[in-house]
RNA sequence: GCUGAAGUGGUGGAAUUGGUAGACACGUUGGACUUAAAAUCCAAUGGCCAUUAUGGCCGUGCGGGUUCAAGUCCCGCCUUCAGUACCA
């Protein structure tokens, strides 16, 4: 019998799916383990083979811990909101519903093919409503929230109001905006409702504002800080500019300090959490307020550097400063403006472009320096960002080399406050070595002491106190585009009005046109049925707007990381429509025990999710206030690309294509092209382009052998064979143009392409489809070629060649069970050698599994296989067990033999065979014998000697002499079952 | 610049606490089978030198160090990749 893989897949994928083999229970005796992989966005391009890398590793390890005895939760769904989907139903028409429709079926059939453990049953879409109305009753929830910095948490508005009613906000210790008034009890209660409402809005989880937003103009809508990189946006790699607009955010700010301490509590890899801790980007050190001369108003400044407040030689405030219009004199007027126009101009990338440009303007206004008293310059520059801190800084030319540079620039004097340090060349920023001088109380002082000492007389006066500051900003929540979550939100003058959660979902309306409104307003404002009437409580038709009971909606969409800051959770109880989950599903699953995704969601996804977690948790919805208890990222797979070399002669009509090694020789030698005897046969085949007299001579002149005269391109990698040979006739067949092109081949008449690794992409033609894969060697070889090909967490070139050893380790294997006549296990009793075999091979694969070392189990599976080949073994206490060991990584062919073997049930319900150290035990050690650390011969010794025992039967050895050659061993180390070394 | 990860044959990679470097594969070469090819099987395969077998020298990015023994530990560099970037 032969291994037919592909009837084999198909047959168990069958299986599984009719018998629901790997749905889920809520309940069980047995312990919980929740798998989960980060879902996928449903691309219309479909799987290429670097997608499922980590879905195999979560599958193998899920599969794993089933054997193990596990109950296992492994999900899979799709983050099916999102812009291309969109961009598509721009260009076409066709509406995004369908489109994600259909790039889901596919996704489903590539995924099902690979043969994963998924639950379907528990399948979510972010773009259902039926799951979206849940992300719509977050926000909702976020809405009726505060963050109370009293209690630590998020609690609900009411309570506030409550406070509010009782004793004004004097008192109210809460995150919130920081341009809150500060009001009594009584001014509260005569506060007209509007006003009641502008004042909450300062205090909710997400809030509505006039806020400084990157807008990106190409795609017609505002971007978060974690989808801009590089100053352009993520998709598409558009310009982006700052522009003030109204926009819900999300407060994420507030709980910033619990993003970074519950870092120390997960286990995440350090590259990830460190990521997140420079994007949370906390900072210890003062704010300090600076009166202004001659005017009434104070600048507040934030620094880490309190100590060298007597360094102060200037202050610098942000283009953007409110104060700056204010505070600046008739006379720089113009100098200003003409400054702030140029600044607004640049775009955040120009600006991030030329770090090394100083500019700035003396705005003519001075401050008062706390202390001393002395008048300060005020300059604004574009060094400072409004988006930091206050948007304002002391500068301390001394101590800070962009200080320092400003002042040289514009010779702003740099008074020195070091002891005993030339600031001659550049700043001096070493806190440990800082002795502070010229600085009244602080002279004489370290660092440490200087900072409190400091703080303590800016207290004393009232002009400043201890501050931490964080570099995360709130996260804006609006995006003005059509395939998102549609806001729970209608509008009574002017003021957001939540809808009462249990109408909802609220549903996305069916627009003409995907595209933002004439008037400039998001794609909504076509939706012509997109009113809300609170009376009969459902969207009506907008002529019926009157605002007295029927209300215009919001007309923004959720951004993409909405839906999948929760679905972890929703996978619990996926079906429920009257809760979120309930409570005892998350408290059964909890949390996720292992979490696999890529790191490029470090700053995004992976931080709204912890911030909706906690967030949660505050609510007392959720157990635990992190989603992930282990996340490990998958490194990419790489394409491997394949170049043909492409003389830019254009003296022919036919393209001519150099192989490999014709080219490195002709690079290396310089040799003319045309000139070659060897070539000539080509060349006088060829079709000049125009008819000159002495034609030869033309080429001649025209093939200087740079290496610019020659283009690589890119051919697709199908048309490679294993040895890097081109597969001419498909290549000329490829594209019109290259139908009669010629070929300069190698000695042996073959066509060799250069190869390079570059990122998997349609445009290098590099890109490797599973679905073939599986055709030509089924899912199993492609399971175990994607572990086989290296470590998990690293980046790894793929090349289609090398996976024929993984099918041929399959074919063995089957070889193992089968023989032409059939099955040919039989119950003879297992030898010495085929226990010690499987045993290993039990201890490897459970240590590898357990340390996510998928890569060398493959390898283990392949010494085993090859030994109980070697061995003959046909014994069915050997051949059984194995065949659990490999069913997490080929679950397909595990099936089939374990079927074979005469079980009716899946394999996935066996036991993890059990590891018997006893089958290991050996009487005999293969020494090492080195000499001086050299390893020189082996020798056979038994585990029963001593040392000494070692050490005489080593010495006595004919071989040692010979090493030796008549010196006397200065010294001998033996370390039993080890190694011996001898030195001399 | 800062932070993180990594550098081992022609290639992917292995080497769990310092203890036989290069497992397992790919590729290459030679051979068997075949009319031929594919498939399959066998052998060799880090470099250099020697060859009559036994061998010898070098070798884990570079330079030092610790140690009986270093891919592994320590110090100083170089390179590559990723993230981040005027953060006061």
């Amino acid at each position: 019998m032969k291994y037919h893989f592909n009837e084999i897949e198909a047959k168990w994928q069958k299986y599984w799916a009719e018998n629901q083999t790997f749905k889920a229970e809520n309940y069980s005796d047995k312990p919980k383990y929740y798998v989960l992989d980060m879902f996928p966005y449903p691309s219309g391009a479909g799987l290429h083979v670097g997608h499922p890398l980590g879905y195999i590793a979560s599958d193998i390890y899920a599969r794993y811990k089933r054997h193990k005895g596990f109950n296992v939760l492994h999900p899979q769904g799709y983050d099916s909101f999102g812009l291309p989907a969109e961009q598509y139903a721009i260009q076409t028409g066709q509406h995004p519903a369908i489109t994600t429709a259909e790039n889901i079926k596919t996704y489903r059939r590539q995924l099902d093919q690979i043969g994963f453990s998924f639950d379907w049953s528990r399948e979510v879409r972010t773009s259902d409503p039926s799951y979206y109305k849940w992300t719509q009753w977050i926000f909702i929830q976020l809405f009726n929230s505060w963050y109370n910095n009293n209690s630590d948490k998020a609690e609900n508005i009411s309570e506030l109001i409550k406070i509010f009613e009782a004793e004004g906000n004097t008192n109210v210790n809460a995150e919130c905006d920081d341009d809150v008034e500060v009001f009594t009890a009584d001014e509260w209660n005569n506060y007209s409702s509007e006003k009641q409402q502008e004042i909450l809005l300062k205090y909710r989880l997400t809030y509505l504002a006039e806020t400084e937003v990157n807008w990106c103009p190409a795609l017609g809508t505002v971007l978060a800080n974690d989808e801009i990189v590089n100053g352009v946006s993520e998709r598409g790699g558009h310009p982006v500019i700052k522009k003030k607009m109204t926009q819900w955010s999300m407060r994420i700010s507030a709980y910033a300090e619990r993003l970074l301490q519950g870092l120390e509590t997960i286990d995440w890899t350090d590259s990830l959490k460190e990521s997140q801790r420079n994007w949370i980007g906390k900072s210890v050190g003062a704010s300090v307020t600076f009166n202004v001369k001659d005017y009434d108003a104070k600048i507040d400044v934030f620094t880490t550097r309190p100590d060298t407040i007597f360094g102060v030689s200037f202050m610098t405030l942000a283009p953007e400063h409110e104060l700056v219009s204010k505070i600046t004199t008739p006379e720089q007027k113009a100098e200003v403006d003409a400054y702030i126009k140029a600044t607004a101009k640049r775009s955040e990338r120009d600006r991030m472009a030329d770090v090394k440009t100083i500019s700035g303007v003396f705005t003519g206004a001075y401050a008062e320096h706390p202390f001393t008293k002395e008048p300060i310059p005020i300059w604004i520059g574009d060094y400072v960002l409004a988006g930091y801190g206050t948007g304002a800084v002391m500068s301390v030319p001394c101590g800070d080399q962009r200080d320092y540079d400003f002042a040289k620039h514009f010779n702003i004097p740099i008074p020195n406050i070091f002891e005993g340090v030339d600031i001659s060349e550049e700043a001096f920023a070493d806190k440990d070595n800082t002795v502070i001088t010229n600085s009244d109380f602080l002279n004489g002082l370290k660092y440490k002491k200087a900072v409190k000492t400091a703080i303590y007389e800016l207290e004393k006066l009232g002009q400043g106190e201890g501050k931490t500051n964080y570099r995360l900003r709130d996260a804006v929540f609006s995006r003005q585009r059509y395939w998102g979550e549609p806001f729970p939100v209608y509008y009574v003058n002017g003021m957001p009005q939540m809808i009462d959660a249990k109408h909802l979902p609220i549903e996305l309306p069916e627009v003409e046109k995907y595209l933002p409104t004439e008037t400039g307003e998001p794609p909504l404002g076509n939706a012509t049925v997109w009113a809300w009437c609170t009376e009969t409580n459902s969207v009506v038709d907008n002529d019926k707007i009157d605002n007295i009971t029927v209300f215009p909606l919001e007309l923004n969409t959720m951004p993409g990381w909405a839906g999948s800051s929760q679905y972890f959770n929703r996978y619990m109880d996926p079906q429920n429509d009257e809760e979120i989950f309930s409570q005892e599903a998350i408290n059964y699953w909890q949390q996720v025990d292992l979490y696999i995704g890529g790191s490029e969601h470090a700053t995004g996804h992976l931080l709204y999710s912890r911030f909706w977690q906690k967030f949660m948790f505050d609510l007392g919805l959720v157990p635990y206030d992190e989603f992930a208890k282990k996340l490990i990222n998958q490194g990419m797979i790489l394409g491997t690309s394949a170049f043909v070399y492409r003389w830019s002669s254009n003296a022919f009509e036919e393209p001519i294509f150099l192989s490999k090694s014709v080219y490195d020789k002709v690079i290396l030698e310089e040799k003319p092209l045309g000139h070659s005897d060897k070539f000539s046969n080509i060349f006088k085949s060829l079709t000049p382009k125009q008819t000159m007299e002495g034609g030869e001579a033309f080429f001649v002149e025209d093939s200087e052998t740079t290496e610019k005269n020659f283009t690589p391109i890119h051919a697709d990698v199908s048309f490679i064979n294993a040895s890097d040979e081109l597969d001419v006739e498909a290549f000329k067949n490829w594209r019109e143009e290259y139908k009669n092109a010629k070929f300069i081949y190698e000695d042996d008449s073959t066509f060799k392409v250069k190869r390079d690794v570059e990122k998997m992409s349609k445009s290098k033609y590099n890109v490797v489809n599973p679905d073939q894969i599986c055709i030509d060697y089924g899912a199993d070889s492609l399971r175990l070629y994607e572990m086989f090909l290296g470590p998990l967490e690293q980046y790894k070139p793929w090349n289609t060649a090398g996976i024929t050893g993984v099918h041929s380790f399959l074919k063995k294997l089957w070889k193992l069970y089968n023989d032409d006549n059939g099955l040919k296990v039989t119950d003879a009793a297992p030898t010495k050698d085929n226990l010690k075999t499987l045993h290993k091979t039990i201890k490897k694969v459970e240590e590898d599994i357990e340390n996510f070392s998928f890569n060398t189990s493959v390898s283990t599976f392949m010494i085993a296989c090859n030994e109980l080949t070697v061995q003959k073994c046909t014994s069915k206490q050997i051949l059984e067990p194995l065949l659990v060991l490999i069913s997490p990584y080929a679950p397909h062919i595990a099936e089939e033999l374990w079927n074979q073997l005469g079980h009716n049930k899946s394999i996935s319900t066996a036991d993890f065979p059990k590891f018997d150290e006893s089958h290991l035990v050996e009487s005999t050690k293969n020494y090492p014998i080195s000499f001086n650390g050299k390893m020189r011969f082996t020798m056979e010794l038994s585990l029963d000697l001593n040392k000494e025992e070692i050490e005489a039967a080593v010495l006595a050895n004919e071989k040692t002499k010979e090493q030796l050659q008549g010196r006397e061993p200065k010294k001998v180390i033996v370390v039993p079952g080890k190694i011996v070394n001898i030195v001399g």
